[in-house]
DNA sequence: TGTACATCAGTGAACGCGCGTTCACTGATGTAC
DNA sequence: TGTACATCAGTGAACGCGCGTTCACTGATGTAC
């Protein structure tokens, strides 16, 4: 504790003492992530990454699982940032705001497919087991709920149970994701990401929309 | 070939041939598969359980991706089976079978979730390697393509490119399945995976509908 | 300011494990004569 | 119908590998006096 703001000062921190290694242990993890992809996600291989011993890690991770958890966590915060940063440009336009986050869940998701498989993966048995994670998902989440909530107010979303409409919002642009993700879509991928989650995101906006006169 | 014909007679095929090692490998990987997970899908464990040592199956897989890649052909057969037996109870009703096609998916997935996630995770890293996989796959794919020129024909889905109004409705239900396959939906689980399957497809069809007069 | 000390982050070697794959083999099978 | 033979599906032992995890240790660090 004392040891990080002591460590994490300017510069030299080359040492038998790392100084924050978790944070160095959690980039490199997301490093191999994204060039080895998530078969390549072992502990040893982290440690090697970071410059440190193979035991070392267990000093800040109870076990592999604990550093997998973390990274997906770390997953859930990226996104959710991501998503808070593209609604921002719509201040005053709740449906441009629902658009907007729509378009940034399926831009991080293609953006990072190996970090998106690890946050959706079945590797993490348990959730319950790191409160934080799931805490951090639910804030992705609870951004959605609000977007729409915000919409429906405003007469761009029909009345209705708000988690049922969350869910098909969630469930179309978390399908394209993926089905991108997993190259499941091979000539349509040429349309390119962002067209296609343009249209996806169309269809699910006329089907969210309120009743014509 | 003479062989199987010949060992797969009604009774007796206990011997130092097998008759059918490879119908029974693809069983022994399916049953592994549901009740450990494709974690614990190994060609040794496949071999353990289909009684045989473990150097046999390479008597009928080149390697353990060409068993993986069968496994997941057969998801895709077995998906396109369950899909276009549900539509056989709409023959005169597009709309009806299209509706009936995303439940099936849908059912598809939640019933055999490790199936569904080797369907269409990554361990096969080329497709093009295994033409019978993408053959099979297609097939699905292609049902619902069908089903959607149908609605349209009949007025129930607007005029618009078919593959791109197919994607979104793959999106959707592939969405929703992978959200309950990786168990993400918690409490909404609750309501059951029929009623959260009716919800998402009916906001599907909303979106997919002609514009009201 | 200087020194003794407790703490604990990181080391390096070792463990046991199950995996994918190879190899020379064995013996059941169907077929040619 | 009987026999010799070629085929090839399945065997069993072995390989090398990288993994997660444990363990007694070492030495850098901050702190109490």
């Amino acid at each position: 504790m004392t040891r990080r703001a002591a460590g994490s000062g300017a510069g030299k921190r080359r040492g038998y003492h790392h100084g924050d290694l978790r944070r160095a242990l959690l980039a490199a993890a997301l490093r191999l992530l994204e060039t080895e992809g998530p078969r390549a996600l072992t502990l040893r291989a982290v440690a090697r990454r970071a410059g440190v011993s193979q035991a070392a890690p267990y000093r800040h991770f109870a076990d592999k699982q604990a550093l997998l958890a973390a990274v997906a966590e770390e997953g859930f915060r990226a996104m959710t940032e991501a998503m808070r940063r593209a609604t921002t440009e719509h201040p005053d336009n709740p449906l441009g705001r629902l658009h907007a986050l729509g378009l940034a869940y399926v831009g991080f998701a293609s953006g990072h497919p190996s970090h998106f498989r690890v946050m959706f993966g079945r590797e993490i048995a348990d959730r319950s087991a790191y409160p934080s994670l799931g805490a951090a998902a639910q804030e992705a989440f609870a951004l959605l709920l609000e977007a729409i909530a915000d919409c429906q107010r405003a007469g761009f979303v029909r009345p209705g149970d708000l988690e049922e409409l969350a869910l098909s919002a969630w469930s179309i642009v978390h399908g394209l994701s993926a089905l991108l993700v997993d190259s499941q879509l091979h000539g349509l991928q040429e349309k390119g990401q962002e067209h296609l989650a343009q249209t996806v995101t169309q269809i699910l906006f006329l089907g969210l929309g309120p009743r014509q006169p």
